[in-house]
DNA sequence: GTCTATAAGTGGATAGAC
DNA sequence: GTCTATCCACTTATAGAC
């Protein structure tokens, strides 16, 4: 149940944001967000088309935040390899998965292209920001090659999202964290000399 | 519609396999199992106490199945690098995600020791088998360090496992394939010399 | 072993009163 | 804007006949 300062319609966007964090898609109720939201069926139905509509408003919210975490990580003033770190090392809430990439294993939001929009422009914008920054380090030096940008990029991302995987899988955030150390040890052998 | 040459069992089993990889757990249905399977509803219950039941006996099938592929890669008679990108490389069938490791994303299963042993035992075993590898290749020097095995071992699997969440979300394999580049871009690194 | 009947509850929504 | 009533299909079974 939401702060009763949230409009309706925000306390029923927190609230499936939530559910489809937890349960995802297919596991979430219109009658669970409502319950969650304390807003009654005609309420929801009123603000919303249906649970495709409030899902698409939960995805695009959840999807501007990640992107604004991961920026506020990224977007330092440090070296390539040290803003990497500190975006593969930020505090995440690792036994809940990722809120975006977990909706990847969702089949109606796959086959949604309006829900499957945010997902996919979020990864891939995180896979862009992430290249361009091997990209700057291996021009400043900070990063020495060969190193492919967009591959390495992709490796990141995906190490994450995995690292999410086999945290969950044996309930551990441990888990996560030696996936990341085992990157960043490889990562350390492309380290160039600070000027 | 399974082949009729398989027992009920066996068609009910098969059927829940490519339900739960394709909808997951809580998006699968007894009816959709029964549909598929060209069986009735008492013939189901008949062989199984109920959807739990035989989930269980489809996630045990699916983990053999996965340790067995991954084991044929695995087990070869390369260096510890070749067996390892031998692994990364193998043929999947990429868009439908990890039929195992998708199930870490399921609720339903993470709330139930039972269903969740077998995931979080495949893992387990993939993540150590790895690791003996990379400790055999450090000791044959097919493999230079710093590298530590359970590390490197843990990176492979996770960006294996995002690759699937890349590769959905953008909707081709070809992002999978540049997470796996650009993690053997890193291994590269520490390739030892052929003796 | 397989089939049909039955059932209490949920899923996802519409209609109309207040 | 919010509430209650109503709807039909689906979920996840159980019971008992064949």
């Amino acid at each position: 149940m939401y702060s009763v300062r949230m409009s309706t319609p925000d306390r029923l966007i927190e609230a499936t944001r939530a559910l489809l964090w937890e349960r995802g898609y297919v596991g979430t109720s219109p009658k669970a967000i409502q319950q969650a939201a304390g807003a009654g069926q005609g309420s929801m139905y009123h603000h919303f088309a249906g649970k495709p509509d409030l899902a698409l408003a939960a995805i695009r919210r959840t999807a501007e935040e990640l992107r604004a975490a991961a920026e506020a990580a990224l977007g330092g003033e440090g070296t390539a390899d040290a803003r990497i770190e500190a975006y593969l090392r930020r505090e995440r809430d690792v036994l809940r998965g990722c809120p975006v990439g977990r909706l990847t294993m969702d089949p109606d939001v796959m086959a949604s292209d309006e829900l499957r929009a945010p997902v996919d422009e979020t990864l891939d914008w995180l896979r862009g920001r992430l290249a361009g920054i091997v990209q700057e380090g291996l021009e400043r030096g900070e990063l020495t090659g060969p190193l492919d940008p967009e591959a390495l990029a992709a490796t990141v991302v995906a190490t994450v999202q995995g690292g999410y995987v086999l945290a969950r899988s044996s309930g551990s955030a441990a888990a996560f964290d030696t996936a990341v150390d085992g990157l960043l040890m490889l990562l350390a052998a492309h380290k160039g000399r600070v000027e």
